[in-house]
RNA sequence: GGCGCCGUGGCCAAGUGGUAAGGCAGAGGCCUGCAAAGCCUUUAUUCAGCGGUUCAAAUCCGCUCGGCGCCUCCA
């Protein structure tokens, strides 16, 4: 047991400890399915995946919770906001269920793609609407709610530990960053809990409960949904950076002041990727999808290798230049690993690569040090004296924590191109050989270009003249 | 205005007190009829700038310049 992370509530590393014994329970913030998820939603479910694997490295067994937001996310924090579920579905003319459905679906399909090991458990607020009701019921009758304008809030002078995490004590607003304050709030930083007050007609999804015919607030489901599976006090909850000061600011108050225990124990947030111009933004629309990059030609893999290259707490600019560097890189590595795997695979290590693996190990135990981590898998891959069968060993046991699904690469056979057509090449491949015997390099030279044409590439090696299909 | 972060070779990036990992790109070489592929070698007396602390700083402190994020839905 040897992993540190850095804690957003201590704002320090700490080596991290578990409330069972080998068993960890994780909370991660899961995808708003009214639209595409885009590569800055992805860069987070990836530092979440290798977060995940790498405390299964650690020896612990993951109960990794996600939920998907399906009802209740708001384009605004206050009454006057619409539920994003319903605008989409209004925009795209599909009921609100068919939206959720559809991006649920592509949002597991990218997640997929890019080789992150789905949770243990997806669970979907509107598949949670009576435990989100039972919290808010266990918060009224405490006293920490009001109801104003038929909505009920959470009333944050009644928990002065408010913001803590977030630092917000510390922090003054700047005079009218704040739009549009819910008139119905006794203190701006309050939050809906419930909403039966909606403005906008035809809202297709609500429920019956306490306090009328309404929907929840979103921050509710993340506090309901994680105790319903991980208890009411849980190791690790992790998202994305933004989330501190709203998010997971209110979704601690409403969780502790309901049960009065210390809700999660270490918050682990992933920093942004950013755009040349700036921060992707779901909600403004214009973004970039894994979709639009398989598009470009790039394999999804070259994706997760370019977020591989930062550290999950630093900014990540991305560029379409940097995206060739990682797809450069990750094909050197695959290319060699084949290379390695015409032997054998070693049992065993020796000296050298056991070391170099333990370098790599204790990176990744380094609150994730996944770029100082690529140093020592590419030792193992330039190493003049380890075995090619240790290499493989060892570059696979790396892979379980990079995820790049190098094994399987392997079993990919190569493109089929029909019989007929490799007779073809073959023959033109044989007649080029012939040319070459005879010294007629003109001929030669012709018949390779007529291949190129074809997208076939001939390299003349020891062994003699091969081709590839490019 | 407040809070937080960052500035390391052409690009990306690790390193947070002991004298600069790694990747990409580039250059040179080997190989080749020429290529392609591959392999080898090579690229920061220096870490935005200026002061300070220290035997010793990219690493700590102060100031200056530059960049980013948040404070509004947001991974």
């Amino acid at each position: 047991m040897k992993m540190k992370l850095f804690n957003t509530a201590t704002r320090t590393k700490e080596l991290f400890h578990s409330i069972n014994d080998n068993k960890v329970g994780m909370y991660c913030c899961g995808p708003t399915v009214y639209n595409y998820a885009h590569i800055g939603n992805l860069r987070t479910y990836i530092f979440e995946d290798l977060l995940r694997r790498a405390l299964e490295l650690d020896g612990y067994e993951i109960n990794h919770v996600m939920n998907v937001t399906d009802v209740g996310h708001l384009t605004g924090d206050g009454d006057d906001g619409e539920d994003k579920m319903v605008k989409s579905s209004r925009e795209k003319k599909m009921s609100v269920w068919d939206i959720a459905d559809f991006y649920t679906k592509a949002f597991f399909h990218d997640t997929q793609r890019l080789n992150i090991k789905y949770p243990s458990i997806a669970c979907k607020a509107t598949d949670h609407i009576q435990e989100m009701i039972d919290l808010v019921t266990r918060l009224e009758e405490k006293g920490y709610t009001y109801t104003a304008g038929g909505n009920v809030y959470f009333d944050i002078s009644k928990f002065p530990a408010y913001g803590k995490m977030a630092l917000l004590d510390r922090q003054e607003l700047m005079a009218g960053a704040r739009i549009l304050v819910d008139e119905n709030k006794k203190n701006p930083n309050d939050f809906v809990l419930w909403f039966t007050n909606s403005k906008f007609e035809n809202q297709a999804m609500v429920w019956d409960s306490p306090w009328g015919k309404g929907y929840p607030g979103w921050h509710l489901e993340c506090s309901a949904m994680s105790m319903k599976y991980l208890g009411e006090t849980f190791d690790i909850h992790c998202g994305g950076i933004d989330h501190i000061p709203v998010h997971h600011t209110n979704e601690i108050a409403q969780s502790e002041a309901a049960t009065g225990k210390k809700w999660v124990n270490y918050w682990i947030h992933g920093e942004f990727l950013l755009m040349d111009t700036g921060k992707m933004s779901k909600s403004k629309g214009s973004f970039i999808t894994l979709q639009t990059l398989v598009d470009e030609g790039y394999d999804p893999m070259d994706y997760r290798f370019f977020c591989l290259s930062g550290h999950y707490r630093s900014q990540l600019m991305f560029k379409r230049e940097s995206l060739d560097a990682a797809r450069n890189a990750r094909l050197k590595l695959v290319k060699k690993v084949k290379e390695f795997s015409k032997g054998e695979p070693s049992t065993s290590l020796g000296t050298e690569a056991a070391r170099l693996l333990e370098d790599f190990n204790n990176a990744i135990f380094d609150d994730l040090n996944i770029p100082k981590a690529l140093a020592s898998l590419w030792a193992v891959v330039k190493s003049d004296t380890i075995s090619d069968g240790e290499k493989i060993k060892a570059i696979f046991e790396m892979d379980k924590i990079l995820g790049l699904n190098l094994e399987s690469i392997l079993d990919e056979k190569d493109e089929i191109i029909d019989n007929d057509l490799a007779a073809e090449i073959q023959k033109l491949v044989d007649q080029r050989i012939e040319a070459k015997r005879a010294k007629d390099y003109a001929e030669a030279d012709r018949i390779r270009s007529i291949l190129l044409e074809q997208g076939v590439v001939l390299k003349d090696t020891p062994e003699g003249t091969v081709w590839e299909k490019v």
